[in-house]
DNA sequence: ATCAACAGTATCCTTTTTGACACTATATGC
DNA sequence: GCATATAGTGTCAAAAAGGATACTGTTGAT
């Protein structure tokens, strides 16, 4: 049987970068993060604002998850014109340090990859413009 | 290439947090560097002895992308039975926090959701711990 | 002669993720 | 009556990611 020879990290014990790591997974999830962060509280739709390239359907998914895995708190407000606010669950804001060490790296290393979204218009990568 | 500054980001500051993590993205890359902070050089099957359930074209795969990324460099030796050594460069010891960051909250935080990676088949699917 | 070890490739296939688009219901403002 | 804003859902399709398996070519050991 597998003997654990890492007691630290490995795969099979715990591999728990792994599973730190799934919970920001998602292409939006730590952007999402980064601003309920910065912001405190936020409405769907001002996340949307905050992201604009991604869709209602995606925002909704991450969205979801992340108050799934109990790191966002959804509140509902029972209004007619629907009112949701987004915020920080104790154990999302325990992700702080880890949101915060991406987003010194990369401020730092940015130029070096190149851009993750769509920024210039002449680079065809994801997007074929019609 | 175009070097994109930071103040060039409109989609918002949140943008180098989904820079970073694109680089540490993958099933297995935060495994592959967390082995590779740990121990400094391995080769490519001493990676995988590490990592049981990953496929030889996954860490491949995995590895590839993290050299393109300059995060690991790979040191082919001219000999016949193959030798490759791969090791981190600069630039990936300097997500050493990030990586860090990640193991300390997935540490803490892993009884939460289980096992992240049922490896082995005797494993129980739901592991609680309080 | 056969086999294992090395560091991969190549191919096929399934699953997951993501995108585009249309649609809901209600209230307010024009 | 119509548009707008709210916070979503639903469906379909494309793309990406990941898994399984087989194969490469050489050397040294059995």
């Amino acid at each position: 049987m597998a003997k654990v020879r890492h007691t630290r990290f490995d795969c099979s014990p715990g591999c728990s970068v792994e599973a730190a790591i799934r919970l920001i997974d998602g292409k939006w999830k730590c952007v999402v993060l980064y601003h309920l962060l910065d912001e405190g509280t936020l409405r769907f739709n001002e996340i949307r604002r905050r992201i604009p390239s991604v869709t209602q359907r995606m925002l909704t998914n991450q969205l979801r998850e992340l108050e799934d895995d109990g790191l966002v708190h959804r509140k509902v407000y029972a209004q007619v014109p629907p009112k949701v606010e987004y915020s920080m669950t104790e154990l999302g804001r325990s992700l702080a340090p880890i949101i915060s060490a991406l987003k010194v790296w990369g401020d730092e290393n940015i130029g070096r990859f190149g851009t993750p979204l769509a920024v210039d218009a002449d680079q065809p990568r994801i997007r074929q413009s019609t």
